[in-house]
DNA sequence: GGCGTCGATGTCAGTGACTGTCATGACCGT
DNA sequence: ACGGTCATGACAGTCACTGACATCGACGCC
């Protein structure tokens, strides 16, 4: 038998959840964050890096399946096939998280220290797909605007699939890439 | 005569960016940023909501420059055509800041707050360029994505702009977008 | 000229995020 | 048994940031 309970990371991120949620973000200490998972201040910073961070998961992973993807996409695609390949990964991974990033979503929104987080995510997912098209023998002006395009349309894309209760994210990506398009 | 010197915002700023570039962002304290300027730490927090604040001024003006140049473009105007108003507003305010923004560009490089607090003025500008374009009739779904993706270009090419030493800001962002609709 | 108000700043005390350092005690292999 | 490892606790310290109140030149008004 253990000395101490498993899965403190989760049991945090459990409780930080909750908490900011009940009674907003500035309001929590990450001390009571900690005394609800039953653990220690001291033992929240060593799982994560500051206040902000407990909410944002599983981003590394999403970042590697980006990369995975346009590394492994079929030989003689364009710089927009291989970040089509790398954010539909992305889509894939985020699509059965619906629920999950619906309750976080109106934590983060009500925040702009969390948006500001939010946002630092987003560029690493930029500065991925960017790295991972030069790997892939584009051109780095090209590979910078075509990763920045792309991630970006995915950001305002997963807000709407997040706010509305209609399509998929996929669809609503499609739809969006669509409605860019058209008005240019 | 005035009980205190003038300017002390402006103080503050420089004071700060000769700091944070001499010592590192986080080595510097604010109480050293304020003492420099003549000033004390209450004083700073007067002026400037946090610590990383100070490095960026002007951002709310060219906001405003923005806005104003879509709201000014004239009728029968496309979404494109309303969105390139707007850059290119941002773009001309932005061109005879050069030097001063290559001073500050490194000292955010560096640190991932001051990135981080660079990504929300990006953002910020992506919300106030939304607005102004459904204020002009464009709808909201074309808004959204032609206001992400117009200033996820700008950022990519203004980045650029700042690392070499050739082009214009306005050559840059044209030669970017030239790139961006060769690559789909 | 005196007087009251105002506005920018200083002073002080407090909270809470975050860090470095060392101690503890269960687990694991030998 | 025993020594090492590893997750955690305990504790002290720094610093960003905030609220409350004091100060005192400037400025207008009588």
């Amino acid at each position: 038998m253990s000395r101490w309970q498993p899965d403190s990371r989760r049991r945090l991120q459990e409780a930080a959840v909750e908490l900011y949620a009940e009674h907003g973000f500035s309001e929590t200490t990450v001390a009571a964050v900690a005394e609800r998972a039953g653990l220690t201040e001291r033992t929240f910073f060593r799982y994560f890096a500051d206040k902000r961070e407990v909410l944002f998961g599983g981003e590394d992973a999403l970042r590697a399946a980006l990369v995975d993807a346009v590394a492994e996409a079929p030989r003689g695609a364009g710089p927009a096939e291989l970040a089509d390949a790398g954010v539909g990964a992305v889509v894939r991974a985020l699509e059965p998280r619906r629920a999950e990033l619906r309750r976080r979503e109106p934590i983060v929104a009500r925040h702009p220290e969390l948006r500001e987080r939010e946002l630092t995510k987003l560029a690493s997912w930029t500065a991925a797909l960017r790295e991972a098209l030069e790997a892939r023998a584009v051109p780095p002006r090209t590979a910078a605007v075509v990763a920045s395009a792309r991630v970006a349309l995915l950001a305002v894309s997963a807000r709407r699939w997040l706010a509305d209760d209609g399509e998929d994210l996929a669809a609503t990506v499609a739809a969006d890439l669509a409605a860019l398009r058209a008005s240019t």
